[in-house]
RNA sequence: GCCGAGGUAGCCAAGGUGGUUACGGCACGGGUCUGAAAAACCUGGGAUGUCAGUUCGACUCUGACCCUCGGCA
């Protein structure tokens, strides 16, 4: 029998955590951010569980990495809603697509009642279409010494020991060095030319928010200053005084990165804040390009709309959708 | 008003004894994506302050004008 999957995907500010929590078409919501998967980044990543409880599971078997994860869930609701995946690992700890895509398949199979939030297009787009060579762990080490190669010796490596695949990446990847030497990885591993499905008999619905994109900017930048606001800094200080380094992967975030320059003195506040608003905005266009054409996504304009009536639009969507998804079935 | 410095894209900016298509960066537009993805990349369009002069040819040399900055009054 098919299941339908409800999806809602869109851009940084669009506001889909709200309208996910509001709507109540599910009891589980599993967030689909790579940057809220981080402890300790709160403020930064929009992490807005205010005053949510958290409640921790047991590490699932399925991940042989240390993950805690547990859910937050609502007060105040006479149906609980929880939120899954969110402060799984710590800024040092790095964190994969495919991890989540593990962790977000446990829950699916575990719970009738999931709907994917989030506006990381890559992991759902791990999540949904699955992904090749899963055996194959990272290589840190390979990597560092890799890292150090010009790129035409890394094409030229790549050329000798997997010419197939060089001849098949378009320009752009071609160019693109990480991705030359994660090519590099999997060509010297054997047998790691296997591909992986993490969603069986699953139907996905997903609805895709477009935002009006000048009113988007306004709030982007509003959005930053209020962060700011709220002790963005002070977290950021606080992240320091634990240990945590600039080349961490947690801290190769937004609202985070831009702020190096000011902890070194080398840059002003407003400076790093102009910086991080326009990484932010020229991140949001970025996200607009995962699934704009995917027939499985829905595009919802929420330009000149008040919230009540997108809300009305989605779970329409959403329930529409879903029995005739089902009855095709 | 005088003296000095200078005007090259939305911003910053290189250049040359006058000679194909004027270096770059930021920004902006359009894209890529199969275990880092809020990452990492690819790609496109746009400029010599104005008017004359010299010259086969001026962004480059000459003059006038306009504008900006600094100093003196």
């Amino acid at each position: 029998m098919n299941r339908v999957l409800p999806v809602i995907y869109g851009p940084t500010s669009s506001g889909k955590t709200d309208y996910a929590l509001s709507l109540s078409l599910s009891t589980n919501i599993i967030s689909a951010d790579s940057r809220q998967i981080y402890r300790y980044m709160d403020i930064g990543t929009g992490k807005d569980v205010g005053n949510a409880a958290f409640k921790n599971l047991n590490t699932p078997k399925i991940i042989n990495k240390k993950i805690h994860w547990g859910y937050y869930y609502q007060f105040n609701s006479e149906n609980p809603v929880k939120l899954w995946l969110l402060d799984l690992v710590n800024p040092s700890q790095s964190f994969s697509s495919v991890d989540w895509s593990l962790l977000t398949a446990y829950l699916i199979n575990k719970y009738e009642d999931c709907m994917i939030v989030g506006g990381s297009g890559y992991y759902i787009k791990t999540l949904i279409d699955g992904i090749q060579n899963y055996n194959l762990n990272n290589n840190f080490a390979l990597r560092k010494k890799l890292e150090k190669l010009e790129l035409g010796k890394l094409q030229e490596i790549l050329g000798d020991i997997w010419p197939d695949r060089l001849a098949k990446m378009n320009n752009s990847d071609r160019k693109n060095p990480r991705r030359l030497i994660r090519a590099i990885e999997i060509a010297q591993n054997k047998n790691s030319d296997k591909s992986m499905k993490f969603l069986n008999s699953v139907k996905v619905r997903g609805v895709y928010l477009v935002p009006d994109f000048e009113y988007l900017k306004t709030k982007i930048r509003s959005r930053a200053k209020d962060r700011l606001k709220k002790g963005l800094l002070d977290e950021i200080a606080n992240l320091l005084k634990k240990g945590y380094k600039w080349d961490d992967p947690g801290m190769n975030t937004m609202g985070y990165k831009e702020f190096n320059h000011y902890f070194s003195s080398e840059k002003s506040k407003d400076e790093c804040f102009e910086e991080w608003v326009s990484d932010e905005i020229k991140y949001a266009k970025r996200q607009m390009l995962w699934f704009r054409d995917d027939k499985r996504f829905t595009k919802v304009f929420t330009a000149q709309k008040n919230k009540k009536s997108i809300k009305k639009e989605i779970a329409s969507l959403f329930r529409e959708g879903i029995s005739r998804d089902l009855s095709r079935a």
